[in-house]
DNA sequence: TATCATCTTGAGACGGCTTATCAATTTCAA
DNA sequence: TTGAAATTGATAAGCCGTCTCAAGATGATA
């Protein structure tokens, strides 16, 4: 998969720009990161606990905000747990949350984006991030 | 103050529909709360503690979390601690935060909340609440 | 106004999530 | 190959907010 190296190298970059080194751990976290849309990093404990029994969850945590920071992941703080998105493949979205099933619509709205520009320039500020949760009812839940 | 009447009222008027009680100590926070635009749980304590030195936290966040049930009131999640808002007195906004100083900005935007019930409507979805916070620098952080 | 079922309070225990600690291990530049 | 530096895994610690429960307050009722 061509993709998935293109992320191993910026992950290669990053690291050797801040004189980090590249484990057996980051490797295998960062396939089984690119594989999904959106996890907890206890999803991924358990998922990996397959492949490496011995992978610590303080690893798995350490290893994505390290990867929030090489700008492969962002984290969201949903409810309870961090979620981290991977936006290397979808770039940057929102989400649409379901308050009854829990079920997690990603959107993209250009226009909001711009207005959210126009709101911040009208008020002095420069945007570096932003977050935009949408809660509510899916039709299946409105039943 | 007439304002600070016309919240009392819409919290005695939650209170009899539930068959809550009007206490001393929920009088007192709910005087304090709306003298600011938001705030955390543990700000109040602090503040409060000069009035009533025995009020314990749990009872402020017990309470905060009623005036969210009567609609007085409106959690948020900056960072680790929730911030309450006043939203009896300025209504819905939304939050321009600058990353370097801590400031932050009120703002409404009707386009924005417009294009948001879009985007749910699109997707099936009936909007129950919402978030929306800008990161970035203001003006003067800027230099 | 007195009664008393019900609600509320305060102090601290508890729990979930994430980070800190640290000795043992691994990495990688030299 | 060597060794300084980074990383790991296990687990302790920390933080925030809720829960617990006995003591106290409230307010509908008589
Ligand atoms: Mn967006
Ligand atoms: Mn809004
Ligand atoms: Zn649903
Ligand atoms: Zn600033």
């Amino acid at each position: 998969m061509s993709k998935d190296l293109k992320e191993m190298e910026v992950l290669r970059q990053h690291l050797a720009k801040h004189q980090l080194k590249l484990t057996r751990q980051r490797e295998l976290i960062l396939t089984a990161f690119l594989r999904q849309e959106h996890v907890t990093a206890e999803v991924m404990y358990h998922q990996l606990a397959k492949k490496d029994p011995h992978l610590g969850l303080a690893t798995i945590y350490r290893t994505l905000n390290l990867f929030c920071e090489a700008g492969i992941a962002q984290a969201r703080h949903f409810g309870s747990q961090a979620q981290y998105d991977n936006i290397s493949h979808k770039g940057h979205h929102d989400h649409l949350i379901c308050t009854g099933c829990g079920t997690i619509v990603e959107f993209e709205n250009c226009e909001i984006e711009r207005l959210q520009e126009e709101v911040a320039t009208k008020n002095g500020f420069v945007i570096q991030t932003h977050r935009l949760e949408l809660y509510g009812l899916c039709s299946r839940c409105r039943h």
